[in-house]
DNA sequence: CGTCCTCGAGGTCA
DNA sequence: CTCGAGGACG
């Protein structure tokens, strides 16, 4: 044999595998029986056995890595993997094409795209060159983890994509984004074989997906039956949407370069053709071999879309219709009560376990006093109860024929259920919450509060450890967090030397959060992530911030008075004074020197002045202008008013620069905008 | 909110 | 080996 042949045999059989795949995973129509592809596969593994060297990471063979993970890696997200806002009726699928309607300053009828919405976990995909590189979870939006050796393992997932005959050719770095999930056919299987193998059977598809992605073993992953959609392209560095105007041109683009799309996504002609084929699929669905939560509409137009852009939370031109929840009926066998970190009384309803769609309920909320009374919610009905858009169980009605006669109408008790002091709920408020700031209660939460992720981020100190710490009389406020003891710890239940140690190890990382991660942990009432954010912002340190007033602090840009006045309340109590002394002793940071505070630029040729910008400037994206207005001093702002610096319009401007003329506001276009930004 | 996975604790047994 | 806590996910 010539010593290039095992090489040009190996190429050729990988290309054969793949095309194979292809038919098979992708078209759905496989070209060749179950035992040929066998055959050629398992000369692939002899060869490749034989010749190691010629082994390469996206060879059809090498889907399963040899080793298990310590843990998975953090991913950032080069663009934030956002939700879509949720409709559930026809009518608000119909304001929805409205204010796409408003938004573009035309009128329908828009194409839209319609696509099931699978119920699994989203992800997001990096090939370069063709070659699959990295594949993330969505985690919090902006990073998740690397799952990259668990995806590799889905068969129906090209480790490398095909570029033949494509147009545009591919990209060196392509993202596409889809959904992994599991076939209710696919399930079942699983389970029986989880169940003669002693194992629990999973509850549902979409935990069982969820999990897969998330083991450590690759090789048990390779043993899941978890399948793979794909549905959008980022646009990325490449600019390779440009090659595209419409979403349906990505999809089958996608199909053609060796993706599975779901097949069964429809081009629609205004908002009737999309309402009709909701209607279809909340039809049909149960004859689907996967679940379904609804139907995903997207505008098809890709330029309308960005003009649009997206709010922080979800893209402004895409909306997930969503099927109406199952419900199940069950019994209320009592109603308790929670006690948050600010006193406030939530009823939560304690249910005789029914399933609904995919687990076993037991527990649900109430929201508050107004709600139960509202519905006639009491202790012994048989209730309805559904899961609702988000995951969270809630009592929907009360199947009062069912009642019986000795019922009453439930009453929130005027004491705290945990200290039994006093709680009131004042005239016009709907909660009720307890006075004693020393409530155990109350500090549990505030310190849990102050250890969670958006706040110290201290990992291992959760409510079952804080809940110790406290009763144990080793924690009563988060500063004696930090003069905790290895012994201490360890002498705790469920904790030993190890877990000592990691969690010290947190508290003591914990010390570095910077002032605004730690003003939000701090939990003073309507100072959230953001608002703390605004506060650190502007004080740079904790301490700087003691001698604020109200008024001061209401000046700043984003703080109303209901924040700035509780606020200054917090910071007036000398308790919290001296709890901000006790944290900086212990070492914790509150902040840098007021002097090297972070600030925007007072500099800049638009240092201080207000913009607005409407309709579509040609040489950038608004997202890209406001970047440029904010490097160089300036602000942007959604309405024009009399304080307005100027109003920045391009082509098809809105009504925004009708009023910046009524107003007499400075009114700028793109070449003077342009000009305004090279004068630097 | 419930499910799944992972980890460490603490037990049993060799 | 079993248990429970903690974190991620929808």
């Amino acid at each position: 044999m010539a010593a290039g042949e095992p090489a040009r045999r190996v190429e050729e059989l990988r290309k054969l595998i793949r095309r194979y795949d292809y038919h098979y995973y992708v078209l759905d129509d496989p070209l060749v029986s179950d035992s040929e592809y066998d055959r050629l596969y398992r000369e692939l593994e002899e060869l490749e056995g034989a010749h190691p060297e010629l082994v390469t990471p996206d060879s059809p063979t090498q889907r399963v890595g040899g080793e298990v993970l310590e843990g998975f890696g953090q991913v950032t997200h080069s663009q934030p993997m956002l939700s879509l806002d949720n409709s559930y009726s026809e009518d608000e699928l119909v304001e929805f094409d409205r204010r796409i309607a408003r938004a573009a300053g035309q009128e329908g009828p828009f194409d839209y795209v319609t696509e099931l919405k699978l119920d699994g976990l989203a992800v997001n995909l990096l090939y370069e060159n063709g070659t699959l590189v990295q594949g993330a979870t969505r985690g919090d939006g902006r990073t998740g983890e690397d799952v990259t050796a668990n995806l590799r393992t889905l068969r129906s997932l090209p480790l490398r994509l095909q570029d033949e005959e494509l147009d545009p050719p591919l990209p060196a770095i392509l993202e596409v984004r889809g959904e992994v999930y599991i076939t209710r056919s696919g399930l079942e299987a699983a389970n029986a074989q989880r169940l003669t193998d002693g194992e629990p059977a999973f509850a549902n598809p979409r935990n069982a997906a969820a999990g897969s992605i998330r083991l450590l073993d690759s090789s048990i992953t390779a043993g899941r039956p978890l399948k793979i959609v794909l549905y959008q392209m980022l646009a990325g560095e490449t600019a390779l949407l440009s090659g595209f105007s419409r979403h349906s041109e990505v999809l089958s683009y996608l199909r053609k370069a060796g993706f599975p799309v779901n097949p069964l996504w429809k081009a629609c002609r205004g908002i009737d053709q999309v309402i009709d084929f909701c209607r279809e699929w909340a039809q049909r669905r149960a004859q689907l071999d996967y679940n379904i939560d609804g139907v995903v509409v997207k505008l098809d137009d890709l330029r309308l879309r960005e003009r649009l852009g997206a709010t922080s939370k979800a893209p402004r031109w895409a909306m997930a219709y969503k099927f109406a929840a199952e419900q199940a009926r069950t019994q209320l066998i009592a109603i308790d009560l929670q006690v948050g970190r600010t006193g406030a009384l939530t009823p939560t309803a304690r249910l005789e376990p029914v399933f609904l769609a995919g687990s076993t309920v037991s527990n649900a909320t109430l929201h508050n006093e107004d709600e139960i009374e509202r519905k006639d919610i009491r202790v012994g009905d048989w209730v309805w109860i559904e899961k609702g858009g988000d995951i969270i169980p809630k009592v929907v009605a009360v199947d009062t024929k069912a009642r019986k006669p000795d019922t009453e109408p439930y009453r929130m008790p005027e004491n705290c259920p945990v200290c039994g002091s006093k709680a009131v709920r004042p005239p016009g408020e709907v909660v009720r919450r307890c006075t004693n700031a020393s409530c155990p209660a109350q500090i549990k939460e505030r310190i849990w509060h102050f250890t969670s992720r958006g706040a110290m981020d201290i990992e291992g100190a959760g409510p079952a450890l804080v809940e110790q710490l406290v009763d144990n009389g080793l924690v009563h406020d988060v500063a004696d967090l930090y003069s905790l003891k290895k012994d201490q710890l360890a002498a705790l239940e469920r904790m030993g030397n190890k877990s000592a140690e990691n969690l010290l190890a947190q508290i003591e990382v914990s010390k570095s959060r910077g002032p605004a991660r730690l003003l939000f942990a701090l939990g003073v009432r309507y100072v959230g992530a953001i608002a703390a954010q605004l506060l650190a912002e502007r004080y740079g340190n904790l301490i700087a911030m003691q001698d604020a007033t109200k008024e001061e602090i209401e000046a700043i840009e984003g703080i109303g008075q209901v924040i700035a006045a509780s606020m200054a309340a917090f910071l007036a109590e000398p308790r919290n004074r001296q709890l901000l002394e006790r944290l900086e002793e212990a070492g914790v940071e509150l902040g840098c020197a007021p002097a090297e505070k972070v600030e925007i630029p007072a500099e800049g040729p638009l240092a201080g002045k207000r913009f607005v910008l409407t309709g579509i400037l040609s040489k950038f994206t608004r997202s890209e202008a406001e970047r440029l207005i904010k490097e160089r001093g300036g602000k942007v702002s959604g309405s024009v008013s009399s304080k307005t610096g100027g109003v920045i319009f391009g082509e098809q401007p809105g009504s925004k620069l009708d009023k910046a003329k009524k107003l007499g506001v400075r009114t700028i276009d793109e070449a003077e905008f342009l000009r305004m930004l090279d004068q630097k």
